[in-house]
Order: C-alpha cells, then sequence, then structure tokens
DNA sequence: TTGTAAGCGTTATCAT
DNA sequence: ATGATAACGCTTACAA
C-alpha cells in the first residue's frame, strides 16, 4: 500500500493530498486540460450524442494523462441506479448456488452491469435487512431465492419499481418471474427408481415445510407412491431444516423405527441433507446400498468420490442462474409490459444412477421379504 | 410485482409515477411534512448533532407516513464512499472460500457496511476489471485472494487511499497486511505424517507455481522430506492449475510412471485438486489407501464421507475471512498509520487423520520394501 | 437548537 | 457539433 492510506481525511483535500498521491480527477479537470466542455467530456465517455474525432482524441489524451476514471457514485446518484444486480441466495455454503451463481454473473458482466451477492442465511431478518438496503441502493434489479418468511419485506421491492426473479423457489403471494425446477418431477423420478428396484419402504428426508420445494419433492415423493400402489407410511416422513445437522438428526430419527417399518431406502431431498445423511449412516455402521439404499437431489463436485458415489437427481443450477439474469435483463431493457402475467419457467432435473442406490437384485430382494408387512398384519 | 415496473421512464417523474405507485420521497418532502429544515431531518437519520425530541419525533412520523427510505446514492455520493467492503475470490465454486466468506460478511455486516462479492476465477483481466470497478465506486476497502497476475493493477487501490487486505495469498511486491496460513506448516505436517507411516515415495500434486501458496506448499512438502533424510525427486513433484480436472492430470501423469518411480502416497495440496486426484485414482482402479495413501488440503463438506474419509490439513477459512475483515475495519477506522510495516499474520492448519492415508502397518511395509529402491541402485 | 445554502461529479436540457 | 447550466438528494459549514 503506498503512502495514501489516509482515508476520509486525505480525500476530502481538493486536488492533491498532503500525503503526496494524487487526488482523482473529476470531469472538469479532463474538460479543462482538453480544453473543451464537461458535456463533451461527458459524450465521449458515454459514446452519446456526436463529437467531432479530433476533439474525441484530445479529451481521450486528458484522461489518460489525469489517470482519470468516471465517478460511478455521481453517474449512479444522477442516472437514479446503481448499475448493479442483486443476486440473494439462502445459504452460500450450499453447493448449489455456486454454480448458480455462475450462470448470473456470467450474464450480468456481459450486460456490463456489477453483481452484489447477498447471503440470507434462511434468516428472514437478515433478508429483510437486505431489501432495505438495497432499495437504499437502488439496486437495479433482483435475483432471489426467498426464504418464504418475509413476504411484506419482498414486496417492497415491487413497490419501487425494482424488478425480481425468483430463483429455486417461488412466492405464491407475489407476481414475478421465477426460474425454477420441476421438483415434482425430479423427486418422482427419484422415488420410481427406488421403488423400480423393488424397495417398498422409502423414507424421505426433506426441508422446512414453508419451503415450496420441501412441498414439491414431498409431492413427487407421494405421486410415485401413489403410482406403484403404496399408501405412504407418514413415519417415513421426515422433515427438519435443510443443513447437514438437520440431515444427521432426521436420519437418525428414522434408524431408530421398529425393524418392521424402518426404511430399506432413503430419498434425501437436498445435497446438505444427503451429506448429513450419509454420515448419520456411516456413525450407525449401516451400509450403503445393501443395508439403505440411498438417493440424493443435487448434483455436486464431491458425490462421485463420496463413498458410495451417489445417485442423484442433478438440477441444471447453471442454467438456472443464467435464464433468470436473462429475464431480469428483458425486465430492465423494459422488454416486459408490467402488465403481462409472470412468466414461470420450469426446468426438467436429470437423474444420474451412480452406485449409492443399489442394484435391482438386492433391491427386489428386500421389495420381496417386505412386500407384505407394509401393507399387511404389521400394520393392522 | 406490482404495477410500477415500468423503469427509468416512471422514476424520472417528480411525484406520483402514471402507473400510481408512490415515488421515493426524498429528505426535502420529509422535511416540508415534519415542518423542519432538512438540515434537521438529516440530523435525525444520522444522529448526528442535537436536536430537540419532539422535532425528532415528529421527524420520524414523518418518514413513517412518506416511507421514507435515504437515498444511498446520493449518501455515498456526497460522503465520497460507498458504505461497501469488496471481497475478491479467486474461485468461487471452491468451497474453500464459502466458510471464509461467512467470516468476512458476520464482521462486515455487524460494522454496518455491506459486502461486494466478486469472483475473479483466477483469471488476471476479470481482476483488473474488477479493480477498475471497484474504485471507480469508490469501494471503501478491499480484501482479496490475488491471482498474483496482476500486481499493477492491484496496486492502483493504494494510489487511490483504499485498504487492501490479502487472504490466502501474498503479492510480495505491495505493502499491505495480510491473513494467510501457515502453508509450510501445513505441507509438513501432511508429509511427514505420510513419511511416518513409512512411505519413502510421496508425490504432490500442487497448483499454479505463480501462487504463493503452491511454492509454500511445496517448501513444507521438501522440508519434511529433507527432515526424513529423502532427496526429494523432481518427477514426483506435479504442478499444474489448481481445478478438479488438473488434478485428474497430474495424478494420472504420476500413475504412469514405472513402478520403481511410481510413489506410494499422494499429498494434494488443494481441495480441488484432492477431488480431481481421488476420482483419478478410482477410474484407474487404484484402492485408497493401500495402494496410494492419500493426504489432502483443506477440509470441507463431504471430506468425512468421500470414499474413503480424507486425512486433511485443515484450514481455519472462516477465522481467516473473520480476522482479515477486523483488520480492515482497522484501517476503515483510521487506526492504523499508514507508514506502519504491514502486518502478516499466519494462522495454524491442523491435521485431521482419517482414513484414506492408510494405518501404519501398511505404510511401514511398504516403506520396508521401498526404503532401498527410493535412495538406492534404481536412481543411480 | 435550528435553518440556510453551498457544494459533491455527473448527466441532460437547452441554447448556440 | 458544442457549450452553459440546472438539476439529482444529501451532508455540513456557517449563520442565526
Amino acid at each position: 500500500m503506498s503512502a495514501c492510506t489516509a482515508g476520509a481525511a486525505a480525500r476530502r483535500v481538493p486536488k492533491r493530498t498532503p500525503s503526496g498521491c494524487d487526488a482523482m480527477a473529476n470531469i472538469r479537470d479532463v474538460a479543462r486540460l482538453a480544453g473543451v466542455s464537461t458535456a463533451t467530456v461527458s459524450r465521449v465517455i458515454n459514446e452519446s450524442g456526436f463529437v467531432a474525432e479530433e476533439l474525441k482524441e484530445r479529451v481521450r489524451r486528458a484522461m489518460a494523462e489525469l489517470n482519470y476514471r468516471p465517478n460511478n457514485l455521481a453517474r449512479s446518484f444522477r442516472q437514479n441506479r446503481s448499475f448493479m444486480i442483486a443476486l440473494m441466495i439462502s445459504d452460500i455454503s450450499n453447493p448449489f448456488f455456486t454454480s448458480l451463481v455462475r450462470g448470473v454473473e456470467d450474464v450480468v458482466k456481459e450486460g456490463g452491469l456489477n453483481l452484489l451477492l447477498c447471503n440470507t442465511d434462511e434468516d428472514p431478518d437478515k433478508e429483510r435487512s437486505y431489501v432495505e438496503v438495497l432499495i437504499g441502493n437502488r439496486i437495479d434489479g433482483v435475483i432471489m431465492a426467498p426464504t418464504g418468511k418475509a413476504q411484506e419485506s419482498v414486496e417492497a421491492f415491487g413497490r419501487h419499481g425494482i424488478p425480481v426473479v425468483f430463483i429455486d423457489r417461488h412466492l405464491p403471494g407475489i407476481k414475478a418471474d421465477a426460474v425454477l425446477l420441476d421438483n415434482v418431477s425430479g423427486a418422482y423420478q427419484a422415488t420410481a427408481h427406488l421403488l423400480r428396484l423393488g424397495h417398498r419402504r422409502v423414507g424421505i428426508i426433506t426441508g422446512l415445510e414453508t419451503v415450496s420445494t420441501s412441498q414439491e419433492r414431498e409431492e413427487g415423493y407421494r405421486r410415485a407412491l401413489a403410482d406403484f400402489g403404496i399408501t405412504p407410511d407418514e413415519r417415513l416422513i421426515a422433515r427438519g431444516n435443510s443443513r447437514i445437522e438437520g440431515g444427521i438428526r432426521q436420519t437418525q430419527a428414522l434408524l431408530s423405527l421398529p425393524p418392521d417399518v424402518r426404511p430399506t431406502a432413503l430419498f434425501t431431498s437436498n445435497n446438505l441433507l444427503t451429506i448429513g445423511a450419509m454420515r448419520a449412516l456411516r456413525e450407525a455402521g449401516v451400509k450403503v446400498p445393501h443395508e439403505m439404499a440411498v438417493v440424493g437431489f443435487d448434483e455436486f463436485e464431491s458425490t462421485p468420490i463420496i463413498d458410495p458415489p451417489l445417485t442423484v437427481v442433478a438440477q441444471p443450477t447453471y442454467e438456472i442462474g443464467m435464464r433468470a439474469a436473462k429475464r431480469l435483463f428483458k425486465h430492465l431493457r423494459g422488454e416486459v409490459r408490467s402488465d403481462n402475467r409472470p412468466v414461470v419457467v420450469r426446468l426438467k432435473p436429470q437423474l444420474i444412477v451412480r452406485e449409492s442406490c443399489g442394484a435391482r437384485l438386492a433391491g427386489l430382494e428386500a421389495g420381496v421379504r417386505d412386500a407384505g408387512p407394509a401393507v399387511g398384519p404389521g400394520e393392522r
């Protein structure tokens, strides 16, 4: 760091700081040096309006000489917009979001804007606080995975004319575009796969009931059971928070069920829950897939080398981010009429079969052995 | 979204947009309604200067009635600072950073500032571009893991009086504070552990030579070898990029060495390289730890359930972020004299032993079998 | 204790 | 094609 770290004090001085480092030149300095008006400089910077080649050149030289950088703060202020997009995610430690962030980032940078990343940590208070800050900063637009517990707050964006695109989750009460996953289909695929392998007691570990994805994934699970003629056993449906620690606890609860109720297969409905479940199973000495078949949700970097490699429903995370950002840009460019009905896109997930769900043979065994009790005497 | 999504056009209208939603009230509106001057309103907002309780109350009521939110853009502009801290990381998909981000975030929010997250993707051009944008936005301060390939650019922060704290990596040419890991110690611990288990041909997979962490981890590796009286075999030192795909390639290269050179143990010097290595070993059918012992760098959420669970050198990532942010705040509060020597903190990593490095017995076997060739006839 | 008014750096409107 | 100038919303001397 140079000697010019004095901060506020130094910056207040007009032309040259006492510590000797260059003060930031402004548009007037450039105009003076180039012998033109500030309006002309502004036109050169923004390529707005016509400026003679010769003047353009003079201005550019002056800018270079003064090491001039437009003050974005002044610019934003004047135009009443920040040139920033906010991406509000609900848990930065969830690998699901990292690839999604990239998708958003790539589009946003290409559009010449900047990305402000906000982590709500599934906390409605944090969410509310971010909404305030973002509105105060006249954010151009917002892409968010809502916690679902601060509706009123999120509506403030709408009141201030700030376009919002939801990702991952939906807020049914709010009319806004959304790029979501077809969660019902994903959960159906996962559950049906286990059922097809012969399992009859399939447990599900799922997140908070308030979140739409949890509801939808449970719905897909139930539909698959129904299609296979199985009555869902509510004891096999474990709900909790969507953290690793929640996955551990819910799994332990399922494992402690009596032998004739305990599931032979597990559908863990997101990646953190999957990690938690695998940890709990390992600690309990339950062999996967022989004693418990597992299908998870979300592909992430270590799924292929987890023990055993995980069968998962993979989401097109990058694409979710990309599509959401593109949709937001349409709003910013004024290409969306405000009275249009919101557009909700549902992307298809894909089942990737690996070892954690076992082979058909092992599954059939379990199925045959358990088919009776599941709907039979043990229950009644 | 409400009917007020008209964007630029709508916002230009002074008091009430044609679409009918509230225009944003400004400080003058509040002052008028409360029957005071704007200065008084400002004093109430910022709790600066003295205002009579009664007026305070009137102002607060007016703010509430008008749903007033101070325009941060104007505020930032006026004060020539953005109230934002930037965190520049080199790879958002690297789990190493997620916990670090939290550490920074927690401190920054507590300090009442906002966090701008920038992902350079290890690309010096992206880095340079972000530096420009951040200076243009009068960022208050920066915490960054430099790519190491855009020194000149990073120096611009210093010239503009913007304090910088480095994390993870060091830019030797630049005088700035840094919160780093004691990489030499970490790599030493990892390597020594393998040597103690009896291994004599320990390979290292490491990142780009331009990055200080790579150099330091290699240094720790070499020191451990030296302390055990082993001459490093340059063929066992694989360098490349720090991505999963780099880990795969470097591992394949080591595996293709002739049997009497091929390592019996591997030190993978960061988490992505570890994932790559594990994937390559699995694909090549090499059993861990029996045919290849592995010690990685960086603990992350799935290490305990990877196959087999990984022995790793764990970094205190949250603490790195937290300490860096606290240090930055000292600069912002003017508590650091600019002519002070930069403070470089080195945090200690910790070895967590799991199954991937095998038991002493298996190691000793290999050691005994290989002790001769390693320094013996095979080499000369 | 409160008010008045001068900026901050830029863009946009109007003349020329 | 270029220039003069008035905003933009807020903070902060300074005056009262």
